[in-house]
DNA sequence: TTCTATTCCGTACCTTCATACGGAGTTAAG
DNA sequence: CTTAACTCCGTATGAAGGTACGGAATAGAA
């Protein structure tokens, strides 16, 4: 039995971005081009959605597609000497999170100050 | 005894960002541009510095500038009604936090899968 | 006072990450 | 077999976040 073919519409709606947008990581090489049949249209293949996916949640996290582009290479074989650029990339994340948890922090006692009502300025700023 | 003023270039220096984006963040409302004396140059609170630091930080977590700009709303008194907002912004960063975790789960396992040396594709991409 | 670094201000330009457009080809449902 | 919906491809446009530039005013050191 066949299923429809994964064209590029279908990915998009699949991963949840616009078709321009899938072209344009296809310009930046994010995303692999599939060969074009000489009639029809190009087929994707299903992890494509995933790479996508990973692309789009690895921005919201406030990595660059150039970011993005390095971590993906890491998943594609040659480990040895990329290794330490994964351990880089870690070592930035978990600096990430103990920013955000001193974000979320303040922002907690800012909220419970808020709470008690007290009409002075200045808050969230220092530290 | 006086100190040296801290003008537009000192302010950028000590909060190691370019003088253009000072000025920058002034035409866009997140810093606020002292008035400039009949003659002379503007001088800055020493405040800003922090908050010039505290936008670049909020930066790199993926904040944008407008993002960025109601969190420093939030300490500028008028708590009551923004309290929500303060909330959902806690919301957020809780589940980058969570991203952010699962995020260096997946790195932390690609480096050690890395290390064991294995040698087939894909890696990061799924999950 | 004179010289050099800064500031000021407006405007132009740049990069990143897309999104839109338009004309031609393709496909698949009715 | 027609026709609406989709794909292809190149090029243009757009918003966000800066960066650069250039001429005039000012400050501060020598």
């Amino acid at each position: 039995m066949k299923h429809a073919p994964l064209t590029i519409g279908r990915l998009a709606k699949a991963a949840e971005v616009n078709v321009e947008t899938v072209r344009y990581y296809q310009r930046v090489g994010l995303v692999i081009e599939p060969v074009k049949p000489l009639d029809g249209f190009r087929v994707y293949p299903n992890e494509t959605v995933n790479r996508i996916r990973f692309i789009k949640r690895a921005q919201k996290l406030g990595f660059s597609l150039q970011d993005i582009a390095h971590l993906l290479e890491l998943g594609e074989g040659h480990c040895d000497d990329v290794r330490e650029q994964a351990e880089a990339k870690l070592g930035q994340i978990e600096a990430q999170i103990k920013d955000l948890q001193a974000m979320r922090k303040t922002l907690k006692k800012l909220i419970t100050e808020c709470s008690a009502g007290n009409d002075n300025g200045s808050c969230p700023i220092v530290q």
